[in-house]
DNA sequence: CATTAATCATGAAATAACTTCATTTAAAAA
DNA sequence: TTTTTAAATGAAGTTATTTCATGATTAATG
């Protein structure tokens, strides 16, 4: 019905003013501009421009279809163009920080399904536990960080991957475990496992218990299993994204609780230089992503 | 090249998983499919996406189309619906309020273009003076306000119009006409002459003047085109915004300076309450008011 | 007020694009 | 291996688009 060839019609004819100028511009004759134009005018059953005044004056409709165009049609040649620049890929590594650990779960897929395509390039995410990865980024040391804050909103790029509820793991018989929810002061004496960070950066602390008085212990670990595998044994409780969750609480190992009334909703972003938004291989990366985690 | 088809034909395929599947959906033959994709390849010179595998796999370059099929197709069927509602046009007055008097000086025509189309629809836009319109509009006595600044920016919508610069004018035998730009001491002892608006609602003063010292006098007029032959004899300085004060300078009147090295940029938007957004009404008068002011 | 020039509309014919039909190839499932 | 299913292909048919030739309408000019 409307196809992409109005949309390019409709922006020239606002551009030059009249349908034998537009007719130039297209390469067409001014035949076929007017059947063309009239097909779509029959279609949508409107007049979209008043052709006796010069420059034309287009109808409620015709502005309408005019704004579409003015939205629509840089993003079809932005495509386009990037189309083209990944067939020549410039860049040979992505060189990837994560600061959620729990993100290997499905990152790692992610990761071989983009190496089918650019088998080359190396996706380099060896980093150590407790580490800023931002001022390397900034340092162009890294390409791409996978974090849920946002810092340096100036001089970094962050997409928008998808948000997650953090939720709290206990034992299946554990106290809290029949709570629908639990509070900030539940947590007041609990033991608290997670990966070997900086409590100043670990989302529970920082989102939910925040200044909340905690007497408990925090207890660390480095294997992503044996988080479970404690949890599971009632040696503690821990705060995981649902994702990871889901699995084991299926099994029965572990109950998952959410964090507050409402939950605790996290996002993901990708972190990037600014430079980098065009980037052929970047761009797939981020798309793999996206697409892996449905939408 | 690329259609609206192949657009919805690649993001049906993310959803179906196979081409079969997708022609169905499309109601069209397995065979248009394939061929109607073996085309688009050769025409973009690679694939897509790699068929022997259930769902598909997309490429690269099969992902780009993906995006850029998301970001299109729903804004397609927007407009369709748009068009369709645009039709049976449900309310008979737009009800406006203007807080930049020197808009009107494109306002007008553009309220003239709009009547052509929407001859029964009164635009209402008598209103006092010194007068906060936020409140009317909060009240649905209004339907939409030109202003500058942002208020209440959860219970309305804004949207953008264009920006202008704000500029002061002067007589040209002024001793600030020879100066490259002005600094807000520069105006600490002139006359400065505006429209009857409390001092604390005026651009220059709230965005420019600001804390600094003004021991000058203020002297306020009603009608727009005296205030340019007060200032062009010598009998103070105003700061209008661009688009008026350029033909007045074209003849020698004035002279115009601006505001600070910088200058003073400052937006313009189109205030309304949120349910407003998809009336086919206001949004033929936002179109008009786009188009008559360039793009 | 004709006269000229320009813009836009229209029907018929030609061309191009798209779709189907019938069949083949290739891979996965039984 | 046989069967089933997905996808590719060539030829034929169908639909859409474009051009050509021409007519109608409007604006510009002497």
């Amino acid at each position: 019905m409307i196809g992409i060839k109005h949309l390019k019609t409709i922006a020239t004819l606002k551009e030059t003013g009249s349908l034998v100028n537009t007719a130039r511009e297209l390469f067409l004759t001014q035949s076929a501009l007017s059947h063309q134009i009239k097909d779509l005018e029959n279609k949508l059953d409107c007049q979209l421009f008043e052709r006796k005044t010069q420059p034309v004056r287009f109808t409620p409709q015709g502005m309408l279809l005019l704004e579409l165009a003015y939205e629509i049609l840089p993003k079809i040649e932005a495509t386009k163009c990037r189309l083209k620049e990944s067939l020549n890929q410039p860049i040979s590594q992505l060189r990837l920080s994560v600061e959620c650990h729990a993100c290997f779960h499905w990152l790692l897929p992610t990761i071989k399904e983009f190496n089918n395509f650019w088998p080359d390039i190396k996706i380099d995410y060896e980093r150590g536990f407790s580490y800023d990865a931002i001022p390397d980024l900034l340092n162009d040391e890294l390409d791409l960080v996978l974090t849920s804050d946002i810092r340096e909103p100036d001089k970094l790029e962050y997409v928008h991957l998808f948000d997650f509820k953090l939720k709290l793991i206990v034992a299946p018989d554990h106290d809290l475990a029949k709570k629908a929810y639990v509070t900030a002061l539940d947590l007041k004496t609990e033991t608290i496992i997670s990966y070997p960070i900086p409590r100043e950066r670990q989302d529970i602390f920082k989102h939910f218990i925040q200044n909340a008085r905690f007497d408990g212990t925090l207890k660390t670990v480095d294997q992503g299993l044996l988080i479970f595998q404690l949890v599971s044994a009632g040696m503690g409780v821990a705060a995981l994204p649902d994702w990871l969750v889901t699995p084991y609480e299926s099994q029965g190992l572990i109950r998952s609780i959410p964090l507050g009334a409402l939950g605790l909703t996290r996002p993901m972003y990708l972190a990037m230089k600014k430079d980098m938004k065009d980037n052929p291989v970047y761009r797939h990366f981020l798309n793999t992503c996206k697409l892996n985690n449905g939408r």
